[in-house]
DNA sequence: TATTATGGTGAAAGCGATTTCAACGACAGG
DNA sequence: CCTGTCGTTGAAATCGCTTTCACCATAATA
């Protein structure tokens, strides 16, 4: 492994100056090329581990996720992965399994570990997550919750989850069931629940607590909870999920019970999944834009690390959601 | 920062000491219990940075995929992170975007860079890609394609294509039309384009080469490509694609031009996507373990790196598949 | 008793960069 | 001629850890 002080002796000058013409201090036009061309001829690749050790900056960046085949992850991953690609900065992945302690667990250990900065996509936020959060050495930006003195990337759930309620009163005669996600995730969860609750009361219509489940984010869960539904209350004509994966199953528990094609009309989620726009032509949904949370939040992350003039670093920043085939 | 020596200090013992505390190596049972508390009492942790410029490893793995929001791509993922996770890695990802180019930007990048390790989730391997491949400096394994002389994990896809064609022949009467992907793409273009003819063919019932289109892997490619085949040849009866997404399009094509409900008897995949599983009550498809393919080729790696006896090393494996819906 | 293992130990030499610092040649102004 | 800048330069000191090596007890063997 050819090193800089080879290059140093090849180009007849010394490392210091070759640490200089990588980057950009004082050099002389005729050494910095000499340099350049000892360089190529080489083929040197400077060690990023000893940098590293010597800077203190590794240009990772920890990434924790709760879930890494959702469709709403990989597309935050890609928005992130798209800025960190063009800003220099690689990624560093951590993948919780929807275990909030590990999310704890990978704070703590990208501290330590080389990272520079974390984007954190959240779910849960206990208070030894806030502990953790706040005792964190490097820049944290979270995607997807609203949390108090941390710099925030988020949709507003509520908002769009009254929204959505509102639109669907009018539209539903019958009762309407509601399937959510645990209260612990508190966009998800608690938010897009209350919203909903709170936009089909102002339309007159409320829900009958009676007909509300829990699910877990995933479509068995979603497709389990409606038949249940269906079952004890034959007549729910609609079922609203706090996801689209969710949604997904009850639409195909609908499908079994009441005949194939109905279950269309019936459900609506969250999320605007590509698969599900596709297969049924569109269920009512709220479409946010997944990318661009990634996007917005690790330029923000950048921004304070590489000191952008100009940008006032970490923030909290709401972002606009649209409502989907109502 | 509190460093080594600050901990070696307070132990009353030399940083050699702690050094071989941490990695295992002699130290008396006094010591080592004095060293314990100063670590806890100073939370002293060790700088992988500087262990890392010092040992030349630093238990990361660089990860490289086509596109990241895919479910295919994010199964196999997360069966990499699982075995990472476990046996004390990290994982590096790198999204290409599906652009080959970057696909040996990264494995260039990756080689001077700090992973110990890689892993390539490939599609189109040119020869600029073997080369690259072959001058690597770290153990890397391939998912998805089988290269010759390279350590690869793949599914055979022109058996499993085969097997489809062969099943599908005789339960559709009428013609058959397919859509592929690029054939630079050797599994899942080449492989399952001549496997599902050679089945069909076997079958007695051969694939007319006027109705071969090209998508892109989207799912609007798919709808795209159905779209046009069903208006140039209506007579096609059934369209069999090379990946679930591209049929999913097919499907929403099919169901606008011959009518709702429609398309779920006349479309056929690959890989057994979950939601169009969910959604479709299931159209012919064949299942891989993709979840698999990433735990295998990940193990492969790390027992080559952490130099596990009685494994064998890197090597090839073809994993098994399974014809769904048939 | 003389010797050889054996279990422990710390000083010191790196790993490969960055960065401080003192110094140098040239050149302008006084 | 002397002094002060200015633009460059290389020697040397880190960064925080691992690992070799020489060495020391003490126990086991000859």
């Amino acid at each position: 492994m050819v090193k800089m002080k080879d290059v140093a002796e090849l180009a007849g000058v010394s490392s210091a100056a070759v640490s200089r013409y990588l980057n950009g201090g004082y050099i002389s036009a005729d050494k910095a090329e000499r340099i350049k061309q000892a360089i190529e001829l080489t083929g040197y690749v400077r060690s990023s581990q000893a940098r590293a050790l010597r800077t203190g900056s590794t240009k990772l960046i920890g990434v924790i996720v709760p879930k890494i085949n959702s469709e709403s992850v990989s597309r935050i991953t890609a928005g992130i992965g798209q800025v960190l690609g063009r800003r220099g900065y690689q990624m560093l992945l951590a993948n919780t399994d929807n275990a909030a302690d590990r999310e704890i667990e990978y704070l703590d250990l990208f501290q330590n570990h080389p990272v520079d900065g974390i984007v954190l996509v959240a779910t849960m936020i206990t208070d030894e997550h806030r502990r953790a959060i706040e005792s964190c050495r490097v820049p944290i930006v979270l995607i997807g919750q609203n949390v108090e003195g941390a710099a925030c990337v988020y949709h507003d759930d509520y908002e769009a989850a009254f929204e959505l309620g509102h639109a669907l009163a009018g539209r539903v005669d019958g009762k309407i069931a509601y399937i959510g996600v645990t209260e612990a995730d508190r966009a998800a969860g608690y938010d897009r629940r209350r919203g909903f609750e709170a936009g089909l009361r102002a339309a007159g219509n409320p829900l009958d607590a009676a007909l509300i489940r829990l699910g877990s984010f995933t479509l068995d869960s979603g497709y389990g909870a409606a038949r249940e539904l269906l079952s004890v209350a034959p007549d729910v004509s609609f079922i609203a999920c706090a996801t689209d994966t969710m949604a997904a199953g009850a639409l195909r528990a609908i499908d079994e019970v009441c005949g194939m094609g109905e279950g269309i009309h019936r459900v609506s989620g969250f999320g605007d999944n590509a698969f599900l726009r596709a297969l049924t032509g569109g269920i009512p949904t709220v479409h946010y834009g997944y990318l661009t949370s990634g996007v917005e939040a690790t330029n923000m992350l950048l921004n304070t690390l590489d000191g952008v003039e100009g940008e006032s670093g970490l923030k909290t920043l709401k972002l606009g959601h649209q409502l989907m085939n109502v």
